[in-house]
DNA sequence: GTGGTTGCAAATGATTTGCAGTCCC
DNA sequence: GGGACTGCAAATCATTTGCAACCAC
C-alpha cells in the first residue's frame, strides 16, 4: 500500500505543483484507488475498481494518471512477462526487487541493501545520478527446478536402458 | 555481435532440437541477419534488413523467431522504454547491464563482476537457480544532471532576487 | 478567465493468429 | 509422410489521441 493516504497526496500534490499540473477530482480517485492496492494490477483494474465503486473516471485518465504516479515516485512499473504494463505500489523507502520464474510465473520479492549499496557505487563511478532501478533475475523457482530435474533424471535413464 | 555464425548457429540448434523444433531456412537467415547486428535493434529492423537483402522472410516469422532466440539464450530483451520491444544479441559470456537516461534516453552499458557474484549470492540464499537476469538504473547522465541543475540554480535566483 | 483536463470514440501500432500450402527430419 | 513451419492478411488489444466541453487555480 501506498501508507495513509495523506502522504501520498501530499506527494502527488508537490509533485503536480512542480510540473505546473493540476491536481483534479479524478487524479485524487485514482491515487485513492491505488492506495487500497497492494498487489501487483494493471491499467484495466484500476478501470474496474474504480467502475465497481461507482466513480467516473475515464479509461484514458486513468491511463493519462499512472505515468505521472510513476514519475513521482508513488509506483513503479513492475516486470511483466505479460503485454499490458503492470504496476506496484511504491511503499515510502521500502524497496525491493524481483525473482521472476520461467517455467510458472511466480513472482519472488527480495530487498538486499548491499545490492543497493553496490549500485549507489556503481553509478557514482560512472557519474551516473540514479533515481531508481529495476532487478530482475529470471530463472526457476525452487518448485520448478525440483520438478525439471526430475523430468531429466527420467529422460535420462529412459535414453540409458531401453530404448522406447 | 553474436561472435561467429557457427558458434550461434550451433547453439541456435541445440536449442531448437532440445524443444523438438526445426531449424528452417527462415529461421537460420534470420539468426544470421541478428550476428551481423552489434546495435540494439527491434523486430522491424529485422524485417527490413532481411528485406533489403532480398530475403524472403515474412514478418510473422520474424516475431516467431525473436522469441525463441532469446529463449536460446542467443538474444536478450534490451530496457526500452519506447513501445517496441528492442533486442540486444549476448556476446558469449559477455554480459553488461544498463543505466537509462530519463531525460534524454542516452543508455550506458556497464558490468561489475562483483554485482554478479552478489546476486548469484542472493538466489542462492532464496533457492532460486538463475538463468539470466536484468539491472536497469534509471536516471540523470552527467550531462542532464549539469544542465538540471544549472536550471535549478537559474530559478533560485530568479525567484530570490529580482522578480521576472 | 484560461490553460490544463476530461470523456468519448476513433486511431494507432506492435504483435498475434487462422489457415492453406510448403518444408524439414 | 507428417508434423512443423511459413506467408498473408485479418484480428487483437493495450495504449494514445483529437476535439469539444469542463474545471482547478
Amino acid at each position: 500500500m501506498l501508507g495513509d493516504d495523506k502522504s501520498a497526496e501530499g506527494r502527488f500534490g508537490e509533485y503536480l505543483k512542480e510540473q505546473d499540473l493540476k491536481f483534479t477530482q479524478d487524479r485524487r480517485l485514482i491515487l485513492r484507488e491505488i492506495s487500497r492496492m497492494d498487489e501487483h494490477f494493471h491499467a484495466e483494474d484500476v478501470v474496474e475498481r474504480l467502475r465497481g465503486r461507482g466513480a467516473h473516471v475515464s479509461r484514458a485518465s486513468v491511463y493519462r494518471t499512472l505515468p505521472l504516479l510513476v514519475e513521482s515516485g508513488l509506483l513503479r512499473e513492475a516486470p511483466s512477462p505479460e503485454k499490458p504494463s503492470h504496476y506496484e505500489p511504491v511503499v515510502g523507502s521500502e524497496h525491493h526487487d524481483h525473482m521472476v520464474c520461467t517455467e510458472c510465473g511466480k513472482l519472488i520479492e527480495f530487498h538486499d541493501p548491499e545490492l543497493e549499496r553496490l549500485e549507489g557505487e556503481i553509478c557514482r563511478r560512472a557519474g551516473f545520478r540514479p533515481r531508481f532501478h529495476k532487478v530482475e533475475i529470471y530463472g526457476w523457482c525452487e518448485e520448478c527446478e525440483a520438478r525439471e530435474a526430475g523430468r531429466m533424471e527420467a529422460r535420462e535413464s529412459e535414453g540409458n536402458g531401453h530404448g522406447k
